[in-house]
DNA sequence: TACATTTCGTACCTATAGTTACGAAACTAA
DNA sequence: TTAGTTTCGTAACTATAGGTACGAAATGTA
């Protein structure tokens, strides 16, 4: 079996980007602002559609700055969604990874998509389903990003729902890939009804009925 | 009541387009052409992404041409979903329209969603549903023809729902503009997981799956 | 102080897409 | 034939977006 290192001989192997001798003229440009300027301005809006120069005006950073950080139009979209990838697998692993019942999961499921996107202060809908309906408008990077983010999901929900079965809270004889993509096609659906103006509570609804069968 | 006249006097309010006495240089440009040229172009690729000017190359029309004909490029895309349109709820209609039973229905509309595209030879996914996915990045008139759609499309599910109710062939309690928004919104999905590259056979799974409890 | 190094950001370049000005072309009517 | 009418399509215009050349600025080092 595997066995891993201590995790600070890493620094050895990948030199850690800390502060080596600095010299030259100190960077100013923050990359995890520009990060999170560029993020809400994907999610708020069509994310084919932001101009680099406005997530630079917004952001308070310079063009050739931004691409000096990212390589391209491509490779900030890649970063961002790599950001946004991240918090979303985590919060689906806090209800998929717990080990309360299935039922509940899914309970948790539904609130955790209809919560009110006001009080969290972020905007309605998902970056993730947006971006990956309009997949083939990024370019390379960002596209494998997409798929790689797809992939994982549907892999989160495999190994949760193989669980139940386990445990036998699963009742029905679904495979596992199927309900795995049903899954992320429903919660992909409810995102984007949010983002069309649908209410939550109707959302919930709709949510609830896709679910009936699977408990 | 509001008595209408008979149909061939709208001639005299609203002049039919016929052939008025034709002056001028004849027109060569063939509207139909262009528009079921633009539809395949907008429903093969992102809708966003096609310029004008392709269009015109594989339609064999100048730009002007087609400005005379519709306007902007607002103006065409309203067309072309207006055909488009006309052509999906009349495909509907033929299932939610005709008297077999809802069972029946389901799965006569489960088997429309996942016909193989190339038998029909049309691209997959459905242009409406990438269309409405992209609402905003449209011109106003665009937008309103979206909105349209998809009022009428809930309406036909609406109608369809109700008159299975009254015929006590719907068996849960489930609201019928929830039940309307749930058959949308599944076949939203399906159209967008065959756009992904998913299997027709496994999008069928996950639409059984989808209206297992709705029966 | 002078030099090496690194980043900064103004001002540009280039490509593309939507849109149109305008003169030529093709027809009817007188 | 000539005048009037309507459409045609080349060749522009304009705006915008991604991307960068390059000199200035800000630091450490000799």
């Amino acid at each position: 079996m595997y066995q891993s290192r201590p995790l600070n001989t890493i620094e050895y192997v990948i030199p850690v980007k800390k502060d080596p001798p600095t010299r030259g003229r100190p960077k100013t440009l923050e990359r995890d602002h520009v990060l999170q300027t560029a993020l809400m301005c994907y999610w708020a809006n069509s994310p084919t559609d932001v101009p680099i120069s406005e997530i630079c005006d917004k952001a308070g950073a310079s063009k050739p700055g931004l691409y000096r950080e990212f390589g391209s139009d491509d490779g900030l979209k890649e970063a961002v969604l790599g950001a946004y990838g991240e918090m979303i697998s985590m919060r689906r692993h806090e209800i998929l990874g717990s080990d309360q019942p299935f039922d509940k999961a899914i309970d948790a499921l539904i609130d955790q998509t209809v919560q009110d996107r006001r009080t969290l202060e972020v905007p309605d809908g998902c970056l993730l389903f947006a971006m990956r309906a309009r997949r083939d408008e990024f370019g390379p990077l960002t596209r494998q990003k997409i798929d790689q983010l797809r992939t994982d999901s549907l892999k989160q929900y495999q190994q949760w729902i193989d669980r139940a079965k386990s445990n036998g809270q699963f009742k029905t004889d679904i495979p596992t890939d199927v309900a795995a993509l049903y899954f992320d096609a429903q919660i992909g659906s409810a995102m984007r009804l949010q983002k069309e103006g649908v209410s939550n509570e109707l959302i919930g609804e709709v949510l609830r009925t896709a679910f009936l069968a699977l408990r």
